[in-house]
DNA sequence: ATACCTTTGAAGTCC
DNA sequence: GGACTTCAAAGGTAT
């Protein structure tokens, strides 16, 4: 687990909400990135990097041979890393086997989306991306912190930041970097040190804290029409003098365009319920039953989970991605940054796992009921109950 | 209008 | 406990 293995403080199992996987993912990747570093391959890795290649040169070769700079056979690093991503390994799983090869020689002929795909876009962007604050006493504390943190190589340059908790890494007054990700604390304590920077989660504790964090970026959760922002948050219960007891998210306060208003600005992961509006008022008492039938869904709005650190990392990257590749098919920009993912040392992984980490954290602070089973098998629960009803309407309409 | 595609990771379900 | 399934984002595409 990358950001738990410092001095192997012990992997923290489930409770530290590190995924069980991640260890098995960077060793992989670390096996991965040491063929793309060795010439040698051996073994089916050896196999698998020659199909690759193979593909890269198919590709080139539909793309002509006039010298495609970065892309040649031989070159191994940056732009091999970045043929890959278009010469897929599993040629069954091609993207769009029409298009995607032709968009990504595009990406392949162009110099941005070559040269610039590795050096420019994903090792600068951590660069300016991730800088956690030493911990406060880093020598006191045992606590697994990602061997992440080289301050010499990744000096912070205050460049605007995507998320708010990369800006909260960045902070002039960051809180403590997580005083201990391994140990237990997933039992919601409501007030765990490294999250009560990012959100003034409960009245009692809003006394407590010094101040908050402002985040002058973006925030994580876009708020994009789609994402849909107009439920209202859970009403918390409010102190005095404390407006925003669980949501005080100033970017997205901003955001809301109605400064002082915050309660409309519902945290990212509620969305309102898909369910449409069947408001059909025919009479007052139709209406009313309906407008409560709308408040009882306004009230239980979807939370949707939290995203992991791969959705991280392409929420961040993706438009670094369509402008260097001038690609826009999500599935195909996907599938560059699935490669570039892989591509990513593991320190560098390890900065999205830890934000996951603390995003899952965070998440379950300020829905401690929620559950990833509560929308379990919704949408495909949509699709069939759609199909039921259409089949039950019809039944009704022969019956 | 909506499912699909595509990726990885987290978490759920099922046996 | 392992295998499998579903959802999370995104936006073009297909139906």
């Amino acid at each position: 687990m990358p950001q738990l293995d410092s001095g192997g403080g012990g992997a923290g199992g489930g409770d530290d909400l590190g995924a069980p996987d991640e260890l098995l993912a960077f060793q992989d990747e670390g096996e991965e990135q040491d063929d793309k570093s060795r010439d040698s391959a051996a073994g089916p890795e050896r196999d698998l990097a020659e199909l690759k290649s193979s593909l890269v040169n198919e590709s080139e070769g539909a793309a002509g041979d006039a010298g495609v700079p970065g892309a040649g056979a031989g070159a191994h690093g940056e732009a091999e890393v970045g043929a890959e991503a278009l010469g897929r390994e599993h040629t069954s799983q091609r993207l769009f086997p029409d298009k995607l090869p032709e968009s990504l020689e595009d990406g392949l002929k162009a110099p941005e989306c070559t040269s610039g795909m590795y050096k420019d876009t994903v090792y600068s962007a951590f660069n300016l991306l991730m800088h956690y604050p030493p911990p406060s006493g880093a020598g006191q504390h045992p606590q697994p912190q990602p061997p992440l943190h080289n301050k010499a190589s990744q000096p912070s340059h205050g460049v605007p930041q995507l998320s708010p908790l990369y800006d909260h890494f960045s902070s002039p007054h960051p809180t403590p970097a997580p005083a201990d990700i391994s140990q237990k604390q997933v039992h919601r304590p409501l007030q765990t040190p490294d999250l009560s920077g990012f959100y003034s989660l409960t009245s009692g504790s809003m006394g407590q804290l010094p101040h908050t964090v402002s985040w002058p970026s973006p925030p994580l959760y876009p708020l994009s029409p789609s994402c849909g922002y107009r439920q209202h948050f859970p009403a918390p219960t409010a102190a005095p003098g404390a407006p925003y007891p669980r949501f005080t998210h100033p970017p997205l306060m901003l955001g809301s365009g109605v400064p002082g208003h915050p309660a409309a600005i519902p945290h990212p992961a509620i969305v309102p319920s898909s369910g449409k509006q069947e408001l059909q008022p025919y009479d007052r008492s139709l209406k009313a039953q309906a407008d409560s039938k709308a408040e009882k869904e306004a009230k239980k709005p979807t939370i949707k989970k939290p995203l992991n650190a791969f959705m991280l990392y392409m929420k961040e990257m993706r438009a670094k991605v369509i402008a260097e590749c001038t690609l826009k098919e999500s599935a195909a920009i996907n599938q560059i940054l699935g490669r570039r993912w892989h591509a990513l040392s593991r320190e560098e992984q390890a900065k999205y796992y830890e934000l996951a980490r603390k995003e899952r954290q965070l998440h379950m602070q300020l829905y401690p009921g929620w559950s990833a089973r509560d929308n379990y098998g919704k949408k495909k629960r949509r699709s069939r109950e759609k199909h039921q009803e259409s089949n039950s309407d019809n039944s009704l309409h022969y019956s």
